[in-house]
DNA sequence: CAGATATCTAAGTAATTGCTCACATTCCTC
DNA sequence: GAGGAATGTGAGCAATTACTTAGATATCTG
């Protein structure tokens, strides 16, 4: 940890803009969950955050940057939740590592499913920038990790596999109206296990 | 097989207008694949068409008519595959249909997947029609007779999630630059044999 | 060829959208 | 309270976009 402030794009560091500055992305992610790309328009933004456009361009050079920053967030927690998960994993059996591994990802995709999937488009057709990217390597060298402490043949190519098939799996679920956790993890541990076999 | 006239929308009978029908098709579906929504306009649409936008209404309602025709038609000729693959169902062993399946799906998926990623994330925001929102439960009820035919217990719920996690698997190779169907078939099968297990 | 019908053109319109800027308000320090 | 810095406003501009329409061109039929 580097120091206590936030410390937004360029931009402001007292309590107010603080508050502006998290009001804008909630708005942006709640526009993105029940509308997609389609409504999320800065105008929109602006409305939905209770600030004017002006303030908008204050926090975020471009409409682009807030998505990134989104995802860029996202990411981050997701990227933290499998450190955090794999932190034990030379004194754990394999099995047990899996799982707190699994419950992260089932957590992180199963909560808002079409904001997810959007987001995951976005990412298709979006220049993001270096630490956005090096995030996503980051999670599946994370996964990768685990799978070479214990042995795995091409830990990153398994690795690479089982992320998109769980996130297949989840958002598929998640998308046809499933919301129990404990469910999908029976299901996520059955792939995650039959594909390793 | 009603006729031999494929008749679009409500439009044009004749040899020309069938050409000018899928040149449009055509280039909306390199469009989605290279640039994917964001460049999807109906001026860019009809200038890589080589026709004149009055001429692209003439076939199409609106721009989202495209959209819906596209995955119209990739979904149905996925359907078409998936039933084909199942035709011979009772005669042969569970591997030998399965894999039928599994060389469909891949191939369905692998060829294009930023234009597949791209339709799937249009869906989500689409108000789809009857008939292609039909042909979505149909690919599901193919894969889940099969499973069922070998008293599989839960076959719809496990077919979908085979379905969700295939393509997240297919999907997450291809745009990580994976091209060959041969190293998918293994990997997609190896998948759905563990979770079946 | 004449007339009817089918097909196509492209300039134009109204709406939307990303973003700017000249100015207003609030906050901090003395 | 004065003055300056930080933060906020929102009308409005330029560009884009979905779609229309009045008319041109091609094709068919007799």
């Amino acid at each position: 940890m580097k120091s206590t402030s936030i410390n937004p794009r360029k931009s402001p560091k007292q309590a107010r803009a603080r508050v502006t500055f998290d009001a804008i992305l909630e708005a942006a992610t709640r526009i993105l969950q029940d509308d997609g790309l389609r409504k999320f328009n800065t105008n929109r933004v602006a409305e939905v955050a209770g600030v004017s456009v002006g303030t908008l361009y204050q926090y975020f050079p471009t409409k682009e940057a807030i998505l990134t920053e989104i995802i860029r967030q996202k990411r981050k927690l997701m990227l933290d939740a499998l450190k955090e998960a794999t932190q034990d994993m030379a004194r754990e059996r394999f099995e047990e590592t899996l799982d707190k591994l699994l419950r992260a990802a089932v957590a992180h995709q199963l909560r808002w499913p079409k904001l997810a999937r959007t987001l995951e488009y976005a990412e298709a057709f979006l220049p993001l920038e270096h630490e956005t990217d090096a995030l996503k390597v980051a999670i599946v060298e994370t996964a990768a990790a685990f799978l070479a402490h214990h042995q795995h043949d091409t830990p990153v190519q398994t690795a690479r596999d089982l992320v998109g098939a769980l996130r297949g799996l989840i958002e598929s679920a998640g998308l046809s109206g499933e919301t129990d956790p404990a469910a999908m993890l029976i299901r996520a541990r059955k792939l995650s296990l039959g594909y390793l076999r």
